[in-house]
DNA sequence: ACCTGAACACCGTTCAAGT
DNA sequence: ACCTGAACACCGTTCAAGT
């Protein structure tokens, strides 16, 4: 009996991650095309695996998608987290994490319209219940900011009202949200940059939350 | 040689709209599926015809989700013209708008995101002109507004500063299609009917541009 | 447990015809 | 000018095997 072969091949991904290699190759595959109506298939060729390989990890093509959207979420929490790190003015802190919004849904405009697209929308058996919660956790780090701001006094919100709360948690993240769509979709019809951006969030949010 | 049979059979759509039944089946569809994955074979049986008819009048499968956008724009704009038909004050018409809006959007969510998906965003050989245009016309009815409103005194705009005023539609936009979004996407975790949100905007907008 | 190959029904798009 | 049928390459998903 010939020694056995027991030097590791070239053999990527298969110590286990498939499930995380498919979902890096459609969040390229959405990066480069903008777009989410490539193929599964497809998915698989770039993850070097057989084209039902897939279907060991998601349930379908609309499962993996979900899955992007969880992970943009997931990368939206890390750098709005970062962005608001070393800030300890509740107001400062609501501005830059609003930046940091803006700046990366213009980075990858498709990845953002997936997170808000129809995938995550449609109950369809609770599958997207992971990327939601990736979802909530991006706007817990505005929750934050908003309650800081409110027991400390810098923001007109009863930090002990749920409802009052939210209300403001729910308008700052809206204003953000319609910023950046708009500014995506060009509805725009003056040149504006980011920061003329963030001075129009800041008009309006800090207006809204500030005493007058 | 026999009559001719001249009497025109019961032949749907062969008196050259075809075009429009595309379209309408697809609006359909988007409907009810509550999202644009469904096939243009699927859109082609709807109305009727074989499988490659659509080629006529569309180029692709991207073109006539392009022209389903473009056909949620016009409705959008009918719907919100109507909205300020009979409101002389601009801050009024502006509120009208601004609900008739939201509740185009509640409506529909999936033509909603369809509206500002990827199809309209990408380039491709310019084709989405016409959809783009049809965007701009529901556009221009809040411009009219805000032009009203700033003429009149009634908005802290200045009229004859195209810069300020494309500013203040930008804003106003924004703000309504981000409540609409947030809402759309459930990331609104406390109950709010159409009315709160209306209160919201007006908070929001109003206070932007009615003198402080 | 995870992956593969074959298989099936279906799809987008093209093309050569038909009227 | 507009529509059809046949054709092609491709896709999503399933299933029976393989390790």
């Amino acid at each position: 009996m010939p020694t056995r072969k027991s030097t590791p091949k070239i053999r990527p991904y298969h110590h286990g991650d498939l499930r995380r290699a498919l979902i890096d190759a459609a969040l390229a595959l959405v990066t480069e095309e903008q777009d989410w109506a490539f193929s599964l298939r497809e998915v698989a060729r770039r993850a070097g695996v057989s084209h039902n390989a897939p279907y060991n990890h998601f349930g379908d093509k609309q499962d993996l998608l979900i899955a992007v959207a969880g992970a943009g979420f997931e990368k939206l929490r890390e750098r709005m987290a970062a962005s608001v790190a070393g800030v300890s003015a509740a107001d400062e802190a609501l501005l830059a994490s609003g930046r940091a919004y803006l700046e990366s849904a213009l980075e990858n405009p498709a990845l953002y319209r997936l997170m808000f697209g129809p995938a995550l929308a449609k109950p369809k058996g609770g599958r997207p219940q992971a990327a939601r919660e990736a979802g909530n956790d991006a706007r817990a780090v505005l929750v934050d900011i908003i309650v800081r701001g409110a027991r400390s006094g810098v923001f007109t919100v009863a930090a002990d009202d749920p409802v009052d709360l939210e209300k403001a948690v729910f308008f700052a993240w809206s204003v953000v949200h319609g910023l950046a769509m708009a500014l995506l979709d060009g509805f725009l019809q003056v040149e504006l940059t980011v920061d003329d951006l963030i001075k129009q969030f800041e008009r309006v949010v800090l207006r809204g939350l500030l005493p007058r």
